[in-house]
DNA sequence: ATCGTTTCTGGAAACGTTTCTATTTTATGC
DNA sequence: GCATAAAATAGAAACGTTTCCAGAAACGAT
């Protein structure tokens, strides 16, 4: 079967092609298609007519290669399965989307090392801006890592120390003061805190809000009853267990993540006791549906779709030449049932 | 200051550097690097040891467009907010990683024309694969769009008829029929059913079993019951309302996929109405956390983690120059308090 | 020593763009 | 109609690799 002569039907068309079919050189077809404004009427026509006739797609790694600008953000989440961190990264991919750029998604899988040769991997790729939830604020060689990217960064939940970046963070300890002043309005003094690490802000801005509703009420602050490790649901499950099978067992529990909050719902089933009944329950972060089940939880919410937004906004900011900048997004306590219940003295 | 001669602090160390360094053609450099055989072990050492005290990464989108491999893999979600994609794509990254492989992440919030767009983006930037959860399967443009990406492809629960892709695919038809089965075994005739379009593979098998268990159980199927159009909260949540105030309205609701379950459960909330008390509630998908909630929804289960391995393991092996393949992955229904209720008359 | 092999290395040509510089064309003012 | 400036175009040099090809070195065998 004889081939249509001259057009290899297989073989990508390139910038030369256009430019033989038009006429021109193909300096001319780049300057008509990138906007050029040294463009005749004439030129534009002609080019464009070609190049559509053609169905020219410039290829991307040669652009990228010449102008250096890869039109590619890095997104490093700890865990994109966890919904919370789904929601951000869908709205954050909008947003990205809109303005021409994709999104190379990587997880850390809350290490450091991981997290480490992610960086790394998006260095060689060049990515125009990174957007991050880290695993850790501490780690010797994370701002080097960091700047060595030579692109913005937008940190989620994280404060890093002399490092020029923006940060998404949210104002946690409003939510969780809130929520404590209320669990011990209601006469709860043993109230069990359970979060992730203190070498991220997430963590102490918690504490922070944990403290002051206990200093606030003139309430001792109960510090054996404090756990902060992780984030994961492993260690929220057996802090539970360890916690409400102590002698003087607490009898409320806020879980700070969405981690912990799975791995307290765990142990607390285990455990046999009701959140609600046997103790007062107050998730920090919410999960999908919260606000749909029969049995309903009282939480710490926080607009995890805002936060994808705005983090995107930043990073597009800084990437046209803007200084990075800090955003704070409000934190709000619901109350559902699970915040009654704990106390056998007091029932209405 | 003065800085160290010769070397110029931020710009960045490519192979010519390597090479002057070393001594040697650039060409033995790219050899040494990409583990060409034909390299003596004096040239070997010499290379690495130049490369390492510079420290050469080099360029990866001159590799790219030399090579044409870019070691990137296109993934096309619907919806990555979704708890059941988010669980895909984190297991599915976590493999591709591993292999070297990088992912770009796109939504298509549920749009044919933003997934059309997506795919010629992830064209133009040379994907070594994609894997894809699409809108519908009968687009009339599908397959050249996507033979067009030259490029392995990977389905996720779809079947497009005349496309050589692999695919991975639920026996959604098994795990339905055991869970109408039983619903109907218990006494229950007018079963709802509300799933996405039957456009896509996912609705037309569960459909399969969702009569194949009227039939065995010789009962009129209650075409009345059944609503088929979108995946999506909205559409699960008015047909929800809708079906529940008809007069002869049913006993037992099955929701099939998240997003429906979602929509059918907030409006069972808004009527008033209890699974497990006032009707019978089986989810097809599991939200996480339906295992620790106090109150039990069954489900027809499968794994997304599985699904999302085997996505990476089937399309890594086309790359590889495998063939495709179809891969099935098993569904159960697991029974839960919200299996029962429903049936005023059947009180035990 | 000489001759073929084999093994290794250097040079240069790609890959497909963008962008700089030089040149041609067109417009402008006298 | 001519000089000059402005606008438009062509040509070529990057960008940083990989890969092809030719030639040099090393090695036995004669």
């Amino acid at each position: 079967m004889p081939r249509s002569k001259g057009k290899k039907s297989s073989a990508p068309v390139t910038i030369h092609d256009v430019a033989e079919r038009a006429g021109v050189a193909i300096s001319s077809i780049s300057r008509v298609l990138s906007g050029h404004p040294d463009v005749s009427e004439r030129m534009r026509i002609k080019v464009q007519r070609a190049a559509d006739e053609l169905g020219y797609e410039p290829d991307f790694f040669a652009q990228s290669l010449r102008s250096g600008a890869t039109k590619t953000i890095g997104f490093i989440m700890r865990d994109i399965s966890n919904p919370f961190f789904g929601v951000i990264a869908q709205c954050c991919e909008q947003e990205l989307r809109k303005a021409g750029y994709s999104m190379l998604l990587m997880n850390s899988d809350g290490d450091v090392a991981t997290e480490s040769t992610n960086i790394a991997q998006l260095r060689r790729r060049k990515i125009d801006g990174l957007i991050a939830s880290l695993v850790s604020e501490d780690i010797p060689e994370l701002n080097s890592t960091l700047e060595k990217l030579n692109a913005p960064v937008v940190l989620l939940d994280r404060e890093v120390v002399g490092l020029n970046s923006s940060a998404i963070l949210a104002n946690h300890h409003q939510g969780v003061e809130d929520a404590t002043v209320d669990l011990i309005s209601r006469g709860h003094k043993r109230i069990a805190f359970i979060s992730g690490s203190t070498r991220v802000y997430t963590t102490r801005d918690r504490l922070k809000g944990f403290k002051s509703a206990f200093k606030k009420a003139g309430v001792a602050y109960p510090t054996d009853l404090v756990s902060l490790g992780k984030f994961d649901a492993e260690f929220g499950e057996s802090e539970t267990k360890r916690l409400f099978t102590l002698k003087d067992r607490p009898t409320a529990l806020l879980s700070g993540g969405i981690g912990s909050t799975a791995g307290a719902m765990r142990g607390l089933k285990k455990l046999g006791l009701v959140p609600g009944k046997d103790l007062a329950f107050v998730a920090i972060d919410e999960w999908p549906m919260f606000d749909v089940y029969g049995q309903q939880f009282s939480s710490v919410y926080r607009d995890a779709a805002m936060m994808g937004r705005e983090a995107a906004a930043a990073l597009l900011e800084m990437i046209s030449g803007g200084s990075p900048r800090t955003i704070m997004v409000e934190t709000h306590y619901i109350v559902r049932e699970s915040s009654t219940g704990g106390l056998k003295a007091k029932k209405k």
